[in-house]
DNA sequence: CGATCTACGTAGATTGATCTACGAATCGTT
DNA sequence: AACGATTCGTAGATCAATCTACGTAGATCG
C-alpha cells in the first residue's frame, strides 16, 4: 500500500480552480437548473484541465449510480454472449453503464448478484439464476430486477423467457416427422420436469411427448463442464436401445453430443440443439436448433428494466417466440 | 422514482440493534483488532438478523473497494471468454470481486475503462485496448493496471502477451512445410505491421516471411462484424492468384473464412487460425491453430494485478508460450 | 497498593458527492 | 422608485462507511 497515488481531482479541486462553490460544480455536472453560461464555461474548463471525473461511489451515497448490473453464468456458452450483446446495445443509447458480474462454474449466482447490489446498481438483470423466488422478491422492492429465462410469474419483478414449451415441441415434432421414435435427451443436472427453468420446461415437454409416443424417456444429465456433456452423450449411445436422434437441451450440449457421435462413429444419429448460437450455422456444424432470439431477449430485458427504474409498477412477463432452424444435423433415421 | 425502497439496513442500524457503536460494527466486519468474542457474537447476530451488507460505495470513500475491473471487448469472441475464465478462477480464491465492463463493437475502450475507474476499482485488467500508452501511464499510478495482449514495455504497468511472433512463425512454417507458397492473411482493420497489438505482430511476421519467400503479401482486412470477416475471405479468394492457404489473424476470423470457402466451393484451400478456441477442436471444424493458453493468460493477469495491489513496484511483462495445434484444416496444396 | 500495560469500545472527523434552503443580484412592471 | 418575480450562486446538512485518537476497565507487576 505504498502507492504514490497521484490523487485524483475531486469536486472541491474543480470548484477551487473555477472559483465557485462545490454545489455549482455539481450543478454543471448534473446539468441542473440555475447555471449561467459563463459559469458553465469556467467550470467545464476546470473539469477539463484537471481531468476530473466524479466518483460513482460518492454519488451512490445520495442518489443513483446510473449503473445496470448483469449477472452472467457460464462464460463459455455463446448464447449468453448473445443476450449480453442485446443488452449492451440498448444500454449504449442511455446514460447508464452496464457492469457484468460473472458466476464461476458450479457456484451459486447469489454471490455475483449480491456483489452487484452491494455496488448499488440501479437495476439488475440475471440469467436464470438458481435461487428461490422468495429471495428475489425480497430484493425487488429495493432494486428493480429482470429475470431472463425463469418462468416465474412474480408480481414484483419482470421476466423475459423464450417460448421453451413451444420451441421444444417444434423441435421434437420435427424429429418425429422425420421418422424418429427413439429420441434421447440431454439436459443439465439440476433440471426438473416442468420447473421454472428453461431446461426444466424443455425436459417437461420431452417427457410429455415421450409419453404420447408411448416410448420410455431416455434422459442423460450433464454437469457444468464440456466433458460432462460429452460423457452424457456417450451414455445415451451406450443404452440398450440407443436413440436414433438426440435432442440436446442447448447448442453447447449439442456440440458435445456431435463430438461424442463422431468419436463413436455414430454418423447416422441426428442431433438437434437449442438457442441457435452463431456457430450452429457454420457449414462444419450445420446444427438443427431453435432460434429464440437471444439478442432480442437481452434488448427486451434492459428495456423492461429501464421502465421499472423509471417507475413502472405493474409486472411484465415477456416471451420471445421460438423458431425452428432446420439444418443438416437432423435427417431421417437409418433403417 | 416513486419507489417504496424497503430501506436497506445500514451500519447504524446494526450498531443500534447490537447495542454498540458504529465503529465497533465496522471493526467486526473488517476483522480488525480490538474486538471481544462476546461483541463479535452480538454484532454478527445483528448483521444476520437485519441482512445487513456494507455499501461498497461508502467504503470506497475511505479505503478500497475490493473490486477488480475487467474490460472486455467483442463478447462474441470465445477467446476472450477463455481469458475471463482464467481471471475468474484466480479471483475466486481471494476476497476480491470481479466486475466486467464490456466494450460495444466498434466503440472505444476508453468508456468502459473510465467507467471502471469511476467505480474505484482497486485494479484493472484490459484486453488489448486501442488507446495511447501515455493515457494508460497516466492512469497507472493511481490504479494498478495489467494489459493483456499489448506488447508495450511500460515501466508503469504490467503486460501479459502471447508469443505472437513465435506463434505466427510456427503457423506459417507449418503451411510452408506443407508446400504452400501463396498464403493469404486476414487481419483486423486497425492492425499495422509490427505495432504493439497482437494482430499487428502477427501481420508483421506474415509480411516478413512473405518477403523471405519472395512472394507478394496478400492481406485482407476485416471490420468488427462476422460478415466483414466473411467478405474479407471472399476477397482473398477472388484475387488474381488466389491463395492455397489462408492464415487468419484469429480463430473467429478463421471460422468465417471456412464459411466463405465452403460457400465458394474452395474445398482444397487450407485455413489456419490463432487462439485455439474450444470449437476449433470440434470434428466439424477441425481447425489448425495456435494455442497460446488464454486461460493461463487470464490467470497470470489477475495474479500480476494482485501483486501490484499488494505493493510491487517493478513492472513484469509476462509472455505466454505459443503451441501449434495441427488439425485437418491444413493440408498440402492441391497440385 | 499504586503505577503501568493491555484489551476493548467510543466519539467524532473524514471521504466526495448531492440537494435543500436561502441570500443576492438582476429584471420588468406599474 | 418600489415591488415582486426570476435567475444565479452558496452554505451546510446528509449519505454510509472507515479510521484515528482517546477513554475506561481490568490485569499485571514491583
Amino acid at each position: 500500500m505504498t502507492r504514490t497515488a497521484a490523487a485524483q481531482a475531486t469536486i472541491q479541486d474543480v470548484a477551487a480552480l473555477a472559483g465557485v462553490s462545490r454545489a455549482a460544480v455539481s450543478k454543471v455536472i448534473r446539468d441542473a437548473y440555475g447555471v449561467s453560461p459563463a459559469m458553465r464555461e469556467r467550470v467545464n474548463a476546470a473539469i477539463e484541465q484537471l481531468g476530473y471525473r466524479p466518483r460513482v461511489g460518492a454519488r451512490a451515497l445520495r442518489g443513483a449510480t446510473h449503473t445496470i448490473g448483469f449477472e452472467l453464468p457460464a462464460l463459455t456458452n455463446p448464447f449468453f454472449a448473445k443476450i449480453l450483446t442485446g443488452a449492451t446495445e440498448v444500454v449504449e443509447d442511455t446514460a447508464y453503464q452496464l457492469i457484468v458480474a460473472p458466476t464461476p462454474p458450479g457456484k451459486s449466482e447469489r454471490r455475483p448478484i449480491d456483489a452487484l447490489l452491494d455496488r448499488q446498481v440501479d437495476g439488475l438483470v440475471a440469467i436464470s439464476p438458481e435461487v428461490e423466488q422468495e429471495w428475489l422478491e425480497r430484493l425487488a422492492p429495493a432494486t428493480p430486477i429482470v429475470m431472463i429465462g425463469r418462468h416465474d410469474d412474480s408480481p414484483l419483478y419482470d421476466t423475459v423467457t423464450g417460448d421453451d414449451e413451444g420451441g421444444a415441441e417444434l423441435l421434437l415434432r420435427h424429429l418425429i416427422d422425420l421418422g424418429h421414435r427413439r429420441i434421447g435427451h440431454i439436459t443439465i443436472a439440476t433440471a426438473r420436469p416442468g420447473d421454472t427453468s428453461p431446461h426444466g420446461r424443455r425436459l417437461g415437454v420431452y417427457e410429455r411427448i415421450a409419453a404420447e409416443l408411448g416410448t420410455t424417456p431416455l434422459v442423460a444429465r450433464s454437469g457444468q463442464g464440456a466433458d460432462d456433456a460429452y460423457d452424457a452423450a456417450r451414455r445415451l449411445l451406450a443404452a440398450d436401445q440407443p436413440p436414433t436422434a438426440i435432442f440436446a437441451g442447448n447448442d453447447t450440449l449439442a456440440l458435445e453430443a456431435q463430438r461424442a457421435l463422431a468419436d463413436a462413429g455414430a454418423r447416422d444419429v441426428s442431433v438437434a440443439g437449442y438457442d441457435d448460437v452463431d456457430i450452429a450455422g457454420h457449414p462444419g456444424i450445420d446444427l438443427t436448433t431453435i432460434d429464440q432470439d437471444g439478442v432480442g431477449m437481452g434488448r427486451t430485458a434492459v428495456r423492461l428494466l429501464l421502465e421499472r427504474i423509471a417507475g413502472r409498477d405493474q409486472p411484465v412477463h415477456a416471451v420471445s417466440p421460438a423458431a425452428l432452424r432446420v439444418r443438416g444435423s437432423t435427417r431421417a433415421p437409418a433403417v
